[in-house]
DNA sequence: TGCTTATGATTCTTACATAGACCGTATAGA
DNA sequence: TCTATACGGTCTATGTAAGAATCATAAGCA
């Protein structure tokens, strides 16, 4: 029964994701910016890929703003290459980390779907 | 001579990679973001990742900061859950891009390293 | 309080991202 | 102009991230 293959079934065979406009144009700005940092600071491909201990392939598939790529090593160029994340620095983004937290803590710790006890009989 | 291996050459045995602190902070407040986001609209991880398309696992770890996630997958859950990217709206981030581009136009297409003719015998 | 379910954690399997090597091209300096 | 090299692409082997299934716990409502 093809028809009935639930979504996540399909997604596991096919490998192929969708992505909204919005984040495939926030990462591909993320790797325009890298790019250009890394001109303008006059380093090779190659410089950045040793320092970020990953290989020449993957640093040029970063700058092209690749969706598959490890959003750590992503950052960690991003890093070297001088580009601000959040556009803040150390200190801000350990405050905002603390902010974020206060606010979780005072979330409830799971969502309930409020059982709809709406009477559909009038 | 395993003194002498290369450092890419450890990393492809490992897979241990580093990270600075400043892009693990980054992705610790990412993560901490998309979890508050989520909870502040009433959402169980099951429906974000339904919507995202991936599994509730996966979920678990990008909310969890997991550095080796992928970028696109973490953006799209940012995106879903109403998380904006850096800080801006959808018009915004296609004005910086192009922006980017006019930059990336005027930059010498690949970097040479200044050929050191500096004269060291004086 | 008790019941439902959202969440966290674990294991197993499989698809695929990455490293590494190679090639050709083009481009920036001399 | 000429030359060294930065860059982009391809191919293969391999480590591992992600999906799927499961269980235990906790947490929110009635």
């Amino acid at each position: 029964m093809v028809f009935l293959w639930v979504y996540g079934e399909c997604m596991a065979r096919s490998g192929k994701r969708v992505y909204s406009r919005y984040s495939r144009d926030a990462i591909t700005l993320l790797g325009g910016l890298i790019r250009t940092a890394r001109k303008e600071r006059k380093l090779t491909t190659q410089e950045v890929a040793d320092r970020a201990g990953i290989s020449r392939g993957l640093l040029q598939r970063i700058e092209k703003a690749d969706l598959k790529c490890e959003i750590g090593v992503v950052f960690e160029v991003a890093a070297i290459v001088g580009v601000k994340l959040f556009d803040v620095d150390e200190a801000t983004l350990a405050r905002h980390i603390r902010q974020t937290e206060d606010k979780l803590a005072l979330l409830p710790k799971s969502v309930r779907k409020t059982t709809k006890v709406v009477d559909d009989d009038f």
